[in-house]
DNA sequence: TCGGTTTCGTTAATCGTTTTCCTAAATCGA
DNA sequence: TCGATTTAGGAAAACGATTAACGAAACCGA
């Protein structure tokens, strides 16, 4: 900038407000002569510099549990569309699930001086661990889970109605024995799947029969122990329905294994829609959430923070995941095989 | 800052000190009472600041063609882990294979001041649009791909062999009408798969059959197409080769809809293997790239760039794509079905 | 002609750290 | 006991922008 000011014979002042393009900042000539000063020394602004007098660093904090997973994939994609092209940059952590990783990745994050942070929570069931985060004067906004008792911006989406469709959607089938692979209870968008799912089966038949719920853990590994195991029982499930895409895919693979087949021995259901579900053979049935919206939704939300002076209070945001029924379901078989052990 | 030393009596460059954890900075009791006066302050130190005196931000940027591939959300997860665990942050921007894009993304990651920038190059045939960024003091490493002319550090894959392993395997099998489903020319990386389709064909008929080609854009919708193509002529090919994940997906969607099944009637291979394809029906042929060790590998280099005083010459390292044979490829039936119109 | 706006520009303080150069006391070897 | 070294700590100058406060022309209406 110095020796942008020396070729030019013009104030650091000057410079710095024709790049920051404040009306009526220098006269044309000037400006001119400014620009192509800066052009012929390839010169760019410091913006570290400039983010500490300004004290906005133009920077968005996203900290998710798992980045691989494509469902956070599409969701992150979401975010970045909407910060890059609101003007700011986004700097992406991940925490592996892990509370206390969660917590100090958040604290860099406010160290770094991002002006807002958007979280994946990875399953407090308590806002106390939240509390040192959401103390500052940074806008934090929940993604895809919420944290009761955390008076926090979250979007999420409608886990209980979703699940309970798409299992009364099961039990109108005609299924009967229909077994849920959760994810873990004390993630509430998790926990809601389950409540949507036991609220169906008791609603229809009063009761659920606690061997019908298996606990996973949002992993392959988890989706087909829990399938394999429902596949050892005397009789097995009719119907099974997965918490979350990586389990269903972990389930799909306990029942290749077992030399069942889908639908006739058994019909199956996923939570998360993904991109190949309709070109499997069967096409798979599944929840539908719309992974990107959420992002973009959580990432305006934010933006909207940033720009406006006004702050409304803070909302829960719901969007409406949705059941696409394809070839995996089907009603129950009254002979069916017995899986190959 | 200003408060701690308030609080504790002592001067700010000891605070300091002790927060970097200076040998000898401070006897034990001082520490001690400083550290106690941050706890109880919920001081933490302004990284940007700190960045503006240092000249390094401890901050590492990634840019990516298309971040919702879940082949590049796994090499963003080997990035990160690698970026996250060494002490830097990931900056993450998506230039949608924009090479306009791409380059402003590069710029304002500069302006930050980012302390190196991974760039998984979106196709740039030559080494001259990446200049400006090459030009400054700043690390680059280019993942996935890289561009001739460059000096530059490389994490790349094999993919000639790897694409002419694919195609002589399905060669061995009995296949001489063999597809394939090409990415765009520009980018290196695809060029190289579709001349080691290329060079196969050629070691083993002498030339290529132009209607077997066919040039995709690496999107499921670019695979649909071409496959759907392939499909029209009036002998179908036996098997087909497609050049990445999205266009296997949309090919197989082809497929499906033209009623044909995998692999009597056609063999299909993808390059990228997915975590799904194994519990497909049936389960599918691919090659399989380390995106996860892509990368870490990278990221590591890059680390080792930062640290080290001295500068080894830039390097091309190529890890191994390895072909995993499944159930999609099977030697031609004579009498195959022809597709539903 | 004169006060009041614009217009164009400058000077200098400031953001919150790190780091260079000091100093004073304590320790130490001979 | 004396010089040399080590240890503990401080004062103040950066880092490279932004911005408040101010000033000199130039313009303008009455």
């Amino acid at each position: 900038m110095n020796d942008v000011a020396e070729k030019t014979g013009v104030s650091k002042t000057t410079i710095s407000r024709i790049i920051n393009q404040i009306p009526n900042a220098a006269s044309k000539e000037t400006v001119e002569r400014v620009l192509k000063a800066i052009d012929e020394l390839g010169y760019y602004p410091n913006q570290v510099a400039a983010s500490l007098k300004r004290t906005t660093t133009r920077t968005i904090g996203l900290v998710m549990g798992d980045i691989e997973n494509p469902f956070f994939g599409l969701m992150i994609k979401g975010v970045e569309e909407v910060v890059r092209s609101s003007g700011y940059s986004l700097i992406l952590a991940n925490s592996n699930y892990d509370d206390a990783l969660e917590h100090d990745l958040c604290m860099l994050m406010l160290s770094k001086q991002v002006d807002a942070i958007l979280i994946a929570p990875s399953g407090f069931s308590s806002c106390k661990q939240y509390a040192p985060i959401l103390d500052r004067q940074t806008h934090v906004v929940f993604i895809d889970n919420y944290v009761p008792g955390c008076n926090v911006d979250s979007v999420i989406v409608n886990n209980y109605e979703a699940s309970k469709e798409a299992c009364d959607y099961l039990i109108s089938l005609g299924h009967k024995k229909i077994a849920f692979i959760a994810g873990p209870a004390n993630r509430i968008s998790s926990d809601q799947r389950t409540k949507g799912f036991v609220g169906a089966m008791e609603e229809e038949f009063g009761s659920l029969e606690p061997s019908l719920l298996k606990r996973g853990d949002h992993t392959i590994a988890g989706g087909y122990r829990c399938m394999a195991e429902l596949l050892q029982q005397p009789e097995i499930p009719t119907a099974v329905f997965a918490s979350n895409n990586l389990m269903t895919v972990g389930a799909l693979g306990a029942i290749k294994d077992a030399g069942l087949s889908i639908p006739s021995d058994i019909s199956i259901l996923g939570f998360d829609d993904m991109y190949w579900y309709s070109i499997n053979q069967p096409s798979l049935t599944a929840v539908d959430q719309p992974a990107y919206e959420i992002g973009q939704t959580a990432a305006k939300r934010v933006v909207m923070r940033l720009r406006n002076k006004k702050q409304p209070s803070p909302e829960v945001i719901e969007l409406k995941a949705k059941l696409i029924v394809r070839d995996s379901t089907a009603p129950p078989q009254p002979h069916r095989n017995a899986p190959k052990t």
